[in-house]
DNA sequence: AGATGTCAACTTTTT
DNA sequence: GTTGACATCT
């Protein structure tokens, strides 16, 4: 089955696309030649003579290769500027697509800042943005209609779980989480349920019933006129290959193609670019591509980003020309040493040097905490010190973490010095359940086939249908053909019977029925917030919120205040924006507009993982953890792959500080409940000793070791400064049975090749570990008195529950904590 | 049908 | 330590 069968319309190419725009004339320059050149030499000022080459490029294929901090956007908006200031193209003309919504925004400010109003009919967007726009206006093409829903990662896993429960696949052995990220992997690599049938060798349970899902579930998308994420793009794919009238009005349009960040491209989206571009079979002639990337930088493998897509740029597009930006605006040159210092150890790379002309600055600072909370603490007090030294302002700084479970120890800190700061990411607004719930109701209002989306609702709030009677409205739905939506709307025809659905749940389902028709129907004329408010509303939802005395739901009210705002704002700009047209806006955002702008006031410091500091820069950069475990991540120590990806990650950590940079880590940092003592990241033993001072460089227990006759860091750091290899003795221990974190306390695991556990666990416990028994009384130097609960594990690793009272329980490895027995 | 309780997994990173 | 999924009880 093509992934077009069974949608009516889809059998011929369309004879459409030419109404859609005007046919595009040569660009004529709107101004006199000298004001022309005028204007064009403005946009080359201050640009090296690198930066300028990529500016005025004219011809074939550009490929730029940007370091970080080399001025890469300033390029690329001075570029499209200069290309329209010159008329060698009009802004309908241009297509940028950028990696995320805050990147786009960005750049298409700065070239309208440029170039003035005329930037507005310039595409510049994400590559998924672009899609849905190309895949509204061809929608009648692909047998969808127009307000198909797009699901999310959350939503594809709830039909994927829907649809293995239907195949009767069991959930232990098939899980639908597992299938969820496969049938994306697949379709980033362009292969659909056909394609993959025919790969699929019937011995292969696995594969078996992946097949049957990936079928089912992607039938089942269609029925509820809904796309995934990834079918965006591949759906885009197969419209311009199967329709080369469609791909040929996409070919006239966009002259200009310009891609940001192509080294975190997948092959569905290589593939798109290249379809967009055009091979000039058509009569059009190829557009101009040009491709801005770091392969140093590339930090979305795991989802299927490739660097090959840019190492092999000049392969793939023989006349391409090559243009190298290695001067960097942004950091220190010790910042620089340090970063080049770390990527350097990744091995097959296209070399490239860092350097600046402003000076070698301030040192990097390390820091060996005892804890995740001493690791606060000294941050909290180095920006306070940095306040009073220097006038450094919170919103000067940044801290980075690998994971965002590590940004509660410093929350924690923060909340308790009264230091201002601000968490982007984690948890993600738009995944969190009210506004989920709420974004339900709106799709289910805009396109009443999305059955993940009605379903979803159907029972929310609490209205008396439970599983019994939802399974039957999905009996019925499958066996008329119809949706699920349209089966509980034949709920309200009393002549239609539906089976196992009688009395009083047949009332209840049509009840929810006449509600959903009714807010259709005022959907019809009113705005997105105003729809919003009536869902909410006339279902009950916030009734039931506040009538809840659970706090958290006070502020789950709050945060559909703020979706109501974000709606309201919506309406704003765009004042004919209907309910789908919001839906659109919000289901392509992730929340990257939440990093605080830095304007004249103090600011607040800003917590995030290292990937959503990608692009960002800050004066002041903590970067925590660093330690063999949490950065680089224990699931990527066995893999070269995966610690090469670790690496590219560190230099973006590392390159995002323009002035100061901190290293920390903790020597012991507890994560799901238990502490575990973590070896100093490999990272930091890769930074040249003359750029680096530490402030702290033993954590006390490293003391303690010294004391007792043990070596120093640079003994113990010695064991895995060795080739940086990950692919050691064990291999395979971080692969297959994912659970792998278990937290045994390896003691004396001398053979572990890929150094983890490290020299630590033969050590002798300290002398004086308190023997303890559940029932002592015992005190501690902040807790206070408690009483031990239990205990658990022996020798040098004997954790203890203690019971503090008012403190609570609390969970201590008694080698490092200082509990008296009473 | 709903509420309550227990258990498991979760902590890589996101358009 | 938390959250969600599932089971069992009312």
């Amino acid at each position: 089955m093509s992934l077009f069968d069974n949608l009516p319309g889809f059998t011929s190419a369309s004879t459409h696309a030419e109404s859609a725009l005007p046919r595009l004339a040569p660009a004529t320059p709107r101004e006199s030649p000298s004001a022309v050149a005028a204007d064009a030499a403005r946009l080359l000022r201050g640009l090296n003579p690198n930066q300028r080459a990529a500016v005025v490029h004219e011809g074939g294929p550009l490929l730029i290769v940007a370091g970080a901090g080399s001025g890469k956007t300033r390029v690329l908006t001075n570029r499209i500027a200069h290309l329209l200031a010159t008329g060698r193209a009009r802004p309908g003309e241009v297509l940028a697509i950028t990696f995320t919504n805050k990147a786009a925004a960005e750049m298409r400010e700065r070239v309208s800042a440029l170039v003035g109003p005329a930037g507005r009919h310039m595409w510049v967007s994400t590559f998924h943005s672009a899609c849905v726009r190309i895949l509204r206006a061809e929608h009648e093409v692909l047998g969808l209609r127009s307000a198909f829903s797009i699901y999310d990662a959350a939503d594809s896993q709830r039909l994927m779980t829907l649809v293995c429960r239907q195949l009767d696949l069991d959930p232990k052995r098939f899980n639908p989480k597992v299938f969820s990220h496969k049938v994306s992997d697949l379709k980033n690599e362009l292969v659909d349920p056909d394609d993959f049938a025919g790969r699929v060798s019937d011995a292969n349970p696995f594969d078996v019933a992946l097949r049957d899902a990936y079928r089912m579930y992607q039938r089942r998308l269609r029925e509820a006129n809904a796309l995934d994420f990834d079918d965006l793009i591949m759906t885009t794919v197969h419209l311009l290959q199967a329709f080369p009238a469609v791909a040929e009005h996409y070919h006239r349009r966009f002259r200009h193609v310009l891609v940001d960040e192509y080294q975190d491209t997948n092959h569905a989206q290589y593939v798109l670019v290249r379809e967009l571009v055009g091979t000039g079979d058509d009569g059009v002639p190829p557009a101009e591509l040009t491709v801005v990337g770091d392969s140093d930088q590339s930090i979305y493998a795991f989802r299927g980003a490739t660097i090959r897509n840019i190492e092999e740029f000049e392969k793939d597009y023989p006349h391409a020309s090559t243009i190298v930006l290695e001067q960097n605006y942004r950091s220190t040159q010790n910042i620089l040493t340090a970063a080049n210092a770390v990527i350097a150890k990744n091995e097959g790379r296209r070399k490239k040097n860092l350097w600046t002309d402003s000076g070698s600055g301030a040192p990097v600072i390390g820091y060996v905490a005892d804890s995740e909370h001493d690791e606060a603490r000294f941050i909290a007090e180095e920006v306070d010190s940095l306040a009073d030294s220097q006038g450094t302002r919170p919103g000067d700084v940044a801290i980075f973490y690998r994971t965002n479970a590590q940004s509660r120890a410093l929350e924690e800190v923060f909340i308790r010095t009264g230091l201002p700061y601000k968490v982007v990411g984690g948890t993600r607004f738009y995944e969190r359940r009210e506004i989920k719930d709420a974004v339900a109701y709106l799709r289910a209002i805009a396109n009443p086939d999305d059955a993940v989306n009605v379903r979803r609702i159907l029972n929310v709030p609490k209205r008396g249908i439970g599983d019994r009677s939802e399974a039957a409205i999905a009996v019925y739905a499958e066996r008329e053909g119809i949706s699920f939506g349209g089966a509980v709307e034949a709920t309200a025809d009393p002549s239609i019977e539906i089976v196992g659905l009688t009395g009083r749940g047949r009332h209840l389902v049509a009840g929810f029925g006449a509600l959903m028709a009714d807010l259709r129907e005022f959907a019809r004329t009113a705005t997105p917030a105003e729809v919003l408010d009536a869902a909410l509303d006339r279902s009950g939802y916030l009734t039931e919120l506040r009538a809840s005395n659970d706090p958290q739901d006070a502020s789950r009210v709050e945060n559909l205040a703020e979706l109501h705002a974000v709606a309201t704002e919506f309406t704003e700009r765009e004042p004919e924006g209907d309910v789908a047209d919001f839906l659109e806006r919000v289901s392509l955002v992730a929340d990257s507009d939440q990093i605080p702008e830095r304007g004249d006031d103090a600011g607040q410091i800003t917590l995030m993982t290292v990937h959503t500091a990608k692009g960002l820069e800050f004066p002041v950069v903590f970067v925590t953890g660093m330690e063999d475990g949490t950065f680089p991540h224990q699931r990527s120590l066995a893999e070269a792959e995966e610690l090469s990806e670790e690496r590219r990650l560190a230099y973006v950590a590392l390159t995002r500080a323009q002035q100061r940079l901190y290293l920390t880590r903790a020597a012991v940092r507890t994560s799901w409940g238990t502490p575990q003592q973590l070896p100093e990241s490999r990272f930091i033993a890769e930074i040249p000793e003359d750029v680096l001072e530490w402030r702290r460089e033993h954590s006390s227990m490293d003391s303690l070791f010294q004391g007792g006759g043990y070596g120093s860091r640079g003994s113990w750091s010695g064991g895995y400064r060795g080739p940086a290899s990950g692919r050691g003795g064990d291999a395979g221990s971080g692969r297959g049975r994912s659970g792998g974190v278990t937290t045994t306390r390896t003691t004396g695991n001398g053979k572990s090749g890929s150094g983890t556990t490290a020299s630590f666990g033969s050590a002798t416990p300290r002398a004086d570990i308190p023997s303890l028994s559940p029932g002592d009384r015992v005190t501690h130097d902040s807790y206070g008195l408690g009483t031990v609960v239990a205990l658990e594990g022996a020798g040098a690793s004997t954790v203890a529950r203690i019971d503090f009272g008012s403190s609570g329980t609390k969970r201590l490895l008694l080698r490092y904590t200082p509990v008296e027995k009473l």
